[in-house]
DNA sequence: CTGAATATGTACCTCAATTACAAAACGGGG
DNA sequence: CCCCGTTTTGTAATTGAGGTACATATTCAG
C-alpha cells in the first residue's frame, strides 16, 4: 500500500476526511479546536498556534495533542499537510453555496469538486481483503455477467464488462431486469455475477444475486454498507457515497463506482499475465527436463 | 472560478511556473537556491531553511531573499505554496514507481493517481469561453448527435447522449461508422454534432465532423489540440492528457472526458431550467400587465 | 467519597525564521 | 589602474513560533 509508507507529511490520507470521521472521538477541548478548523480550514494553514488556540480558547499544547489526535507530528506538519489536501480538493469545501451559473470553468469546478469528494469517501472505505477476494474470483472465472441498475451504473456495468472481455474472460453487460434473471440462472460455480448498485435496495439485483448465488455462482457486488444486496452478494465492496442533493448535478458515485472497476480489471489483467508467465515458466522448466538444455529455448517463449 | 479570489496565501500564482520563467534572472547565489529547488520540488516543504542553505551550500539570507524575488513573504509562505502546488500534480510525478502487484487496495490508489493526474491537467488547460460556446449551442440544439471512437470514448459519448435527452433534447450516441456519417448528413443549422476523441486523428470523425459542418451543424469536439478534428471542429475543447505507458491500466483521460461531458450537461441543465423560469416570469409580467394586479398569482407558476 | 486515570493548562526551552549590519564582489568613470 | 557607488553575500543577533515537562484539574469507577 502507498499510503502508509509514502514520505511523511506528503499528505498521503486525507485529513478533512479523517477529521470527520474521528468527530465526536476527541477529547472535549480538543473537540473545541476540531470545530474550529472544520469551520475555518482555509485560515488554519495561514495561523500560528497561538493564534489558533486563542481563537479557540483554548492552550496550545491542546492544539498539538489536537495534532497529534489526527495521525501528524506536530502543528506544523498539520498546518502541511491540511494546505495540501486543501489544494487538491478546494472545490468541495463549498458545494452548494457557491454560484454555478457563472458559466465558463465554473460548473468543471462544480463536477470536480464533488467528483474528489465522492472518491476520497470511497477510498477510505476500500476493504483491501474484499477486493482481493473479488480479484481472484474474477481472475479464476469462467464467465462473468455484469448489471447495474440506475442510471450511472449501466454504463458502469458495461464498461466493466467491456474490460473484463478484453483479458479474455467471457464477459456481459445486462441492463434489462428479466433478462439479468435468466442469466443469473444460467451461472454456476467459478463463475461470477458482478452487481453495481449504489442503493443496493432494487428488487431485480437482489433476486438476481439470490438466484446466482444458489447455484454456486460467486456474486460480487459493490454498493451500500449493510444493504439487502450487501447481504445477498458472496463478497461485498461497500461504500457509503455521499450524494449531492441538487438533482441538476451529475450523481459523483459512478466516478467511485468506475474507479473500483478499473482497480479491479487492472488487478486482474495483472493477475492473469503472471499466471500466463508462470505457464510458460513451466512450460519451459519441462522443456529443460526434457532435453536437458539449459540455454536460452527457441520455443515456448 | 474558485482558484484566484480565495484567501491570500493560497497559492493563487503557480509557483513552479513562475521559478521556471524567473529561472536566469537571478542573482547567482539565488540561481543556485533556484537550480537546488528545481531539482528537490518535493523534499522543499520538509526542511528547515537552514537545512536548505547547507545543502546549496549558501547562507540562510539568501535563501530568504531568493523566496522573495519569487514573489513571497517569506520562507515559510514560500514553503506552504510550494507545497500546495505540489499536491495539486503530486501523483502525476511519479505514476509508475509504485508497485501495483502489492494487491489490496494498491490498484484503487493507482487508478486514483491516474485519475488525479488526469483531471487535474485537464482542469488546467479547460478554456471557459470554448465551455460557455458549447453549452449555448447545445442548450439551442434542435438535435444532438454524439460519436466517440476508441474503447473509453463510446462510453463517454453513450453518457453525453443519456444525459442531454434526460434534459428533454433529442440526442443519439452512435458507435458504428457508417451510421455516424449518415446521421452527420441529416444535421443541420441550430443540431450539434458532439465529438469525442482523445487522439482527433480518427478518419471517420474527422470525415463526421466535415459533412456535418458542411450542412450548418455546430460540430464540438472534445478532443487533443491541433488535432484534424480540433481544426474541423466548430468548438474545439482541447485537452492534451498524459496517458500512462503501462497498457494494463485503464485510460484515465476517461475520467477527465467523462468530467467535460457532465460539466457541460449540468450548465445545460441549469440554462434550459433558466430558460424555463424566465418563460415563467415573462408570463406572469404579462398577465400583471394585462388585469394590473401585482400581488400573488395563483397560475403561471 | 476516594484514588486512579485522563484531560488540560502554565511555564519554560529550543530552534527556526527573520533582520540589521558589515564585508565582499562587481562595474563604471576619472 | 584606482576609486567610489552599487549590488550581492555572509555573520551575528533578535524575535517568536512550536514543542516539552510538569503541575493541576477533572472525570469516573469502585
Amino acid at each position: 500500500m502507498p499510503t502508509p509508507d509514502n514520505g511523511p507529511a506528503q499528505g498521503a490520507v486525507d485529513l478533512i476526511s479523517n477529521l470527520r470521521q474521528l468527530n465526536g472521538t476527541f477529547a472535549a477541548r480538543e473537540q473545541k479546536v476540531a470545530d474550529f478548523v472544520s469551520a475555518h480550514l482555509e485560515e488554519i494553514s495561514g495561523m500560528t498556534i497561538a493564534e489558533l488556540a486563542g481563537a479557540v480558547g483554548v492552550s496550545t499544547p491542546t492544539v498539538v495533542r489536537f495534532c497529534r489526535s489526527m495521525g501528524c507530528d506536530g502543528f506544523r506538519e498539520f498546518k502541511l499537510r491540511l494546505a495540501q489536501n486543501l489544494a487538491v480538493s478546494l472545490q468541495y469545501l463549498a458545494p452548494s453555496h457557491r454560484d454555478v451559473s457563472e458559466g465558463g470553468a465554473g460548473a468543471v469546478d462544480q463536477v470536480l469538486g464533488a467528483l474528489y469528494a465522492t472518491v476520497n469517501v470511497m477510498r477510505q472505505q476500500i476493504v483491501p481483503e474484499r477486493m482481493d477476494a473479488a480479484v481472484q474470483a474474477l481472475t479464476e472465472a469462467g464467465q462473468i455477467v455484469v448489471a447495474g441498475v440506475g442510471g450511472g451504473s449501466t454504463m458502469v456495468a458495461q464498461e466493466a464488462a467491456n474490460r473484463m472481455f478484453r483479458l479474455g474472460i467471457p464477459a456481459v453487460a445486462v441492463s434489462d431486469s428479466y433478462l439479468l434473471q435468466m442469466r443469473a440462472a444460467t451461472l454456476g460455480t467459478n463463475d461470477v455475477l458482478l452487481l453495481v448498485s449504489t442503493s443496493g435496495a432494487a428488487d431485480e439485483v437482489v433476486s438476481a444475486a439470490g438466484i446466482a448465488g444458489g447455484y454456486g455462482a460467486t456474486v460480487v457486488a459493490i454498493t451500500r454498507p449493510g444493504s439487502r444486496l450487501a447481504q445477498e452478494a458472496t463478497i461485498a465492496i461497500e461504500a457509503d457515497l455521499p450524494e449531492d442533493p441538487d438533482i441538476l448535478k451529475p450523481t459523483a458515485s459512478r466516478y467511485a463506482h468506475l474507479v473500483i472497476v478499473d482497480a479491479l480489471a487492472m488487478s486482474v489483467a495483472q493477475a492473469r499475465s503472471e499466471a500466463t508467465t508462470e505457464n510458460l515458466r513451466r512450460i519451459r522448466a519441462s522443456l529443460t527436463a526434457y532435453h536437458g538444455r539449459t540455454g536460452p529455448q527457441p520455443l515456448g517463449d
